[in-house]
DNA sequence: TTGCTCCTCACGTCACGTGAGGTGGC
DNA sequence: TTGCTCCTCACGTCACGTGAGGTGGC
């Protein structure tokens, strides 16, 4: 009952361009159902329009060709793929919200009071991996999780409050050494130690996206007045989650480091 | 009192990364206030950390370089293209529910009748152009309010329900010929002529985004049952808008030649 | 036979990321 | 002097669109 038909009348059919069609035929995602082997002229059936119509509506959401395939394949998974990308998409604009307010606070300048500390080396939990400047959010609150739970099986106490140390690369590239740590008291049963040394040191208020804006005000304050040292960069999470549920009140003090 | 900064340095200041400085430099939007002429190192002054934070964060937004640079050169427009990022986001988020929607619909099976007509040329008038697939649904909503005026203009009646065709182009590229036509009475004053032929007809109720369905259907009919015939295919717009608010009660003929 | 459809490269898009391979600076 | 920072290519990404140049089908 099905009729072959060419490229150009499929492509009337599913409303996919004779490109598309070629393209999908590469990667294999709609294979046509014969292929003349003298010419290379490609023939569907008229029963793979359903298979282009599914794609083509997926593609209209602008799911990912990987996602289209699994969604092809499984058909099952198909309400929780859509799900699942519509809730990032709406995740996406809240985001992208939440940015539009931070323009604003970009235009009013940032009052910074600057100071210099000499931390001693002191003994910590700590978790290091290798990060991502997109999955650092995440990857921290596991990590401070782990370092919590860590500490309750010891039965020991935190000597202070939470931080990170950030490798340079960390910045300069997309990537890079980052270590979580929590303080605990000396002479505990297992820990690292965290390096002390000169820094020089602000506070910021509010959510962590942006602090960017005290790393600009700071680090120009270094820059102007102080010799760099190396070492990563840290950050002191004063204040924050999961105790404060208000990004507006969170406080993270960041250090910067100075030559003495 | 600002202080020059290398690279790697103004890359910690400002959380974009060296690659990311380097491309922006290529592509002068953010261009080093300084070049060491022998060795090409870049030097940024610490006053520039501001633009840098500005630009970061509207890609934060996703906007486009192209937009990005237009905010920084005039920053009186800032709010302005801020402002239509957001709506373009909401808008896409919206059709996206939509799209949704509709593939249920691509669940339920098609029940389609499908009728013969032999169609006469008649008077009409029309506007031609090479269209966008993108770009269809605001032409056609032009072109339609043009012929209107025309109509008022003449001090003529239409004469039959508005209708476009679309050239095989149109679906096998990106884009190609359609005209949209408005049917007149014969013997008035300024007109052209729209073709006739043998058609296979299908009558589709729903949302223009759905019609694909009807291509489907109808277009495999037609390979099934039928020779093809050359010749755009055409879409009268039997119930639509602007009268019919409800895109689910839109009324729309899909006409396909075939040969007599 | 003449258009017409179809074919396969090869390159462009957008905003960088990822090496490779090499030189200058402290 | 030795790492370290910085440099410039060149190529990859993602899902096709845009020609160029050529062959088969009706």
């Amino acid at each position: 009952m099905d009729a072959l038909v060419g490229i150009g009348e499929f492509s009337r059919l599913t409303h996919l361009s004779v490109k598309t069609l070629r393209y999908y035929h590469e990667v294999t995602l709609l294979v046509p159902a014969r292929i003349d082997e003298q010419t290379g002229y490609r023939r569907y059936t008229t029963d793979q329009v359903n298979d282009a119509l599914l794609i083509g509506r997926l593609r209209d959401l602008d799911l990912p060709l990987a996602a289209v395939r699994q969604v092809v394949a499984t058909p099952a998974e198909r309400d929780a793929v859509i799900a699942d990308h519509l809730q990032r998409m709406e995740r996406e604009l809240d985001r992208t919200r939440n940015i539009v307010g931070s323009l604003r606070a970009l235009l009013t300048p940032t009052t910074l009071s600057v100071n210099y500390l000499d931390l001693v080396a002191i003994p910590v939990l700590s978790r290091s991996a290798r990060v991502g400047r997109a999955d650092i959010a995440d990857w921290c609150g596991n990590a401070f999780g782990e370092l919590a739970a860590t500490l309750t099986i010891l039965g020991i106490e935190a000597a202070g409050p939470v931080g990170a140390t950030y490798g340079e690369e960390f910045f300069t590239e997309a990537h890079g050494e980052v270590t979580a740590y929590l303080p605990v008291l000396p002479g505990g049963p297992v820990h690292d130690t965290l390096a002390g040394g000169r820094f020089a040191v602000a506070r910021h208020v509010g959510p962590y996206r942006e602090l960017d804006r005290v790393y600009g005000a700071l680090g120009s304050y270094v820059a102007e007045h102080n010799t760099l040292a190396p070492g990563p960069i840290r950050e002191i999470y004063l204040h924050g989650p999961p105790e404060e549920p208000d990004e507006d009140q969170f406080q993270t003090q960041v250090c910067w480091p100075v030559a003495s």
